[in-house]
DNA sequence: TGTACATCAGTGAACGCGCGTTCACTGATGTAC
DNA sequence: TGTACATCAGTGAACGCGCGTTCACTGATGTAC
């Protein structure tokens, strides 16, 4: 049955949204075409309407996923908010490098090319507010911040431990140049 | 055929050398059993013999990668050589946490508890040749200074401009608190 | 405005492939005499 | 020490399942008159 423009739309909105939160949950490869399709109210036929494959999907997927990253809270919140239990504990909506990194490194290239453009923004943007004499200063600063508290919650995830997961968080957010 | 025991001790050894480095490589999902087995000079049929899943095998080949991670090497000259070129561009003989971290992180129970024991010794070496004042400074500093470690190295691989990557481990390595 | 028809998004059965896993068989090992 | 036999690691065909993907069909949309 046919479908107005509006409904395609919103559609697409709809797989997106599903893949972005399913990927982040399971992996890029625990998670099926059909699964993704049924979370978005369609069945998996209607798929290849709107995608071409599933790879297709995964860089389009991430590219959504990735963009709400950069807020315009201050850089000490943001931190704060990004080493929390709760962000470690939820990853279907939280940051794709934490949640799909390794995976990610392996990827298309037009998912690395995402990846890589948002990795860009998010630098430029602990820029903009780090700690530093020179601009150089401030974006290595950035960088070494941005890397850590990844690292941190992608470490936080893997221990088995919640005592030393809290606590990588929390020398983490206190070891970082900021207020 | 049968073969002695010597054999087989050494075939075990081949398989879990041959995961270690093709899981590292390609990811959990991204290697067969099949391939794993080709790769240590035997058939596919015979690897029920050595591991009772796939699943087994995962943990533990991760827990053979993992164990030469603690070198002795003093810690500035380890971060020299973790935050290298050549580190990120040998996956498959590099560091599990950053080769694998988002994938072992969904994995089994045994696999994250045998990744949680080497971030354990892995924080534990740190802290003893970590700067700081207190037992407890020093530790946090450890911790801080792997996780921005493991981070920068598996952006570094995410990253599709060599220059952007290059300039993450240089950041990150000129950030550490370490001569 | 109302009617007839072409379009095309969605459905669900089906396809083909590759994967993890099983199993009957083979033949070298190593034990019992 | 030499011979007969039980053991069992390895082989490769086969199984069954789930996945990504395709496709004939359906029926609502929206266009042409």
């Amino acid at each position: 049955m046919k479908v107005s423009k509006e409904q395609v739309a919103k559609h697409r909105e709809q797989i997106l949204d599903a893949a972005a939160r399913l990927f982040r949950q399971r992996g890029f490869d625990g998670v099926t075409v059909a699964e993704i399709m049924k979370a978005a109210g369609l069945t998996h036929g209607a798929f290849y309407g709107y995608f071409p494959s599933k790879e297709a999907l995964i860089a389009d997927a991430a590219a959504r996923a990735l963009a709400p990253a950069p807020t315009s809270a201050p850089l000490a919140k943001y931190a704060d908010s990004y080493l929390s239990t709760r962000h470690r504990d939820n990853r279907e909506t939280g940051c794709v490098f934490a949640s799909l990194g390794t995976e990610a490194a392996r990827g298309s290239d037009e998912l690395r090319h995402n990846v890589t453009e948002s990795l860009r923004r998010q630098i430029d943007r602990f820029a903009a507010e780090a700690k530093g004499r020179t601009a150089s200063d401030r974006r290595q600063a950035a960088i070494a911040a941005w890397a850590s508290m990844v690292g941190a919650v992608m470490l936080a995830r893997l221990a088995d431990d919640e005592a030393l997961s809290q606590e990588i968080l929390s020398a983490t957010r206190a070891s970082l140049p900021l207020p």
